[in-house]
DNA sequence: TCTGGGGTCCTAGGACCC
DNA sequence: TCTGGGGTCCTAGGACCC
């Protein structure tokens, strides 16, 4: 039997933290949401209303401020504890639908649809999308077509298309060329700003046109990944739904402070909390990592005197033991740390990570080892039933001065028990705490 | 006062080796 | 008159993604 053509969906939700935001928040139904980044920087999400008033991705909070206020946008800090739980539940809905399913990103999957005996591509869209809806509240873009650039392309043209309904699917070529004539060059996946100009400088403008583009061309001035794009465009897939991604090669935490650090304590203390951060993620992934890098800055955009540095070490032998890399954090830290500067982020990145099974067939017989190991299992055991950071070391301290300031966060409703959303029956639903308006950012 | 965080892959060029 | 050349590994930096 000839195998069927491959076919991919993407489903994005809309919106997403600031969807997460309105499930509990019902009261705010059809007005403006945004949500902020950390430390209550720039906006990194947007509800529908709050596009439409032109609050662009990205811009500084404080820069807009009166705009939040006279068009009474809701305002709310990241909450990563509600919207990766969110997260895991559309991704667990959407596992329904597929036997291959890519969790591309906090909002997106793909979905491969191969093979699979469906007669109306656009029904099951559909099916996905209300599933995911009335089961989370979420509301879901889907784009459906022969390859994943096409499929996110399908599901961007969806989302501009209110008639769509959030659906596109892209079948046969003269849909998809009349679309792709429509959507510009750089609004392709893996097209950028700077690729953008170029391709605009040699009058390659509309999606359609780069589909058509010489090969030749495109790979001199682009590269591989530039031909990728292009066949991509044509209908031939390059990439495949992968529904076991590997390791991460390099795992990095990094914060800037709700406010200026001056002090080797402070920056110690928030430093070695990353670097906890990065341990944990190592030990959830079974790796070690043979080397350490650990930065700090000072605020770029503030006048006073600038200080950027950072050092990179080779472990002496490959972890992921908190205690061992605080170890090796602190002796770091101290050859970076200039007295004199407001320090404004400091981070701690590993690298060259490997399987942690690779290293305990040659450490089998290292007692020390396996009582780090016992220890680390018991932190890691109490945190995961206590809550994040219960069991800590001395080091990342208490005072956490550094600590990002976070003035509208809404509850954890869904990953904490002290914060369930509670409803009287009889009143109206309860708002959360973030006071509409811009107070507090003007 | 206030400006995010965490990743991936590819390429060019240098170092090094034979 | 003529300076060797080719392969491999590593690193930094660029471009992109959400």
């Amino acid at each position: 039997m000839k195998p069927s053509p491959p076919i991919f969906a993407l489903v994005d939700c809309n919106s997403f933290y600031a969807s997460c935001e309105k499930v509990f928040a019902p009261g705010l139904e059809g007005s403006p949401v945004v949500v902020l980044s950390n430390n209550d920087g720039c906006i990194i999400a947007r509800s529908a209303e709050a596009r439409e008033l032109g609050i662009r991705m990205g811009v500084p909070a404080f820069e807009i401020s009166d705009l939040l206020e006279t068009k009474d946008v809701a305002i709310f800090s990241t909450n990563y504890a509600l919207y990766g739980d969110m997260s895991q539940r559309v991704m667990t809905i959407l596992q329904k639908f597929t036997p291959t399913l890519e969790v591309y990103s906090i909002d997106e999957a793909f979905l491969d649809l191969s093979g699979m005996p469906l007669f109306d591509l656009h029904e099951y869209g559909r099916l996905i999308c209300q599933t995911v809806v009335k089961w989370t509240g979420i509301p879901v873009s889907i784009g459906i077509a022969p390859t994943k650039t096409l499929a996110k392309l399908a599901n961007d043209a969806a989302k501009d298309l209110p008639e769509k309904e959030g659906i596109m699917v892209w079948t046969d070529e003269e849909t998809i060329d009349r679309y792709l004539g429509s959507l510009s060059a750089g609004q392709v996946w893996g097209i950028g700003p700077q690729h953008t100009r170029l391709l605009e400088k040699h009058g390659i403008l509309t999606a359609c046109d780069l589909k058509h583009v010489n090969e030749k061309w495109i790979r001199q001035h682009m590269g591989v990944m530039g031909e990728r794009t292009v066949l991509e465009l044509r209908g031939i897939s390059c990439y495949p739904v992968d529904d076991n991604p590997s390791p991460k090669k390099g795992i990095c935490t990094s914060r800037s402070f709700g406010r200026p650090v001056e002090t080797y304590d402070d920056l110690e203390e928030a430093t070695t909390s990353f670097v906890a951060s990065v341990a944990e993620k190592l030990r959830k992934q079974k790796s070690v990592a043979q080397s350490l890098t650990v930065f700090v800055m000072t605020n770029r955009f503030a006048r006073g005197p600038q200080y950027v540095n950072g050092m990179t070490i080779t472990l002496p032998l490959a972890t992921h033991h908190t205690a061992e890399l605080i170890h090796h954090t602190r002796i770091i830290l101290k050859k970076l740390f200039r007295k004199g500067y407001l320090y404004k982020k400091s981070g701690v990145i590993v690298n060259d990570i490997i399987s942690q099974k690779t290293l305990q067939c040659t450490l089998w017989d290292d007692r020390n080892r396996e009582k780090q190991e016992k220890i680390t299992a018991a932190i890691d055991q109490i945190n995961a039933r206590m809550g994040k950071g219960k069991v800590r070391y001395a080091v990342q301290g208490t005072g956490r001065k550094w600590k990002m300031r976070q003035e509208r966060l809404s509850p954890r409703y869904t990953t904490d028990w002290e914060e369930l959303l509670v409803i009287e029956l009889g009143k109206a639903p309860p708002q959360p705490l973030p006071i509409r308006g811009g107070a507090g950012l003007g």
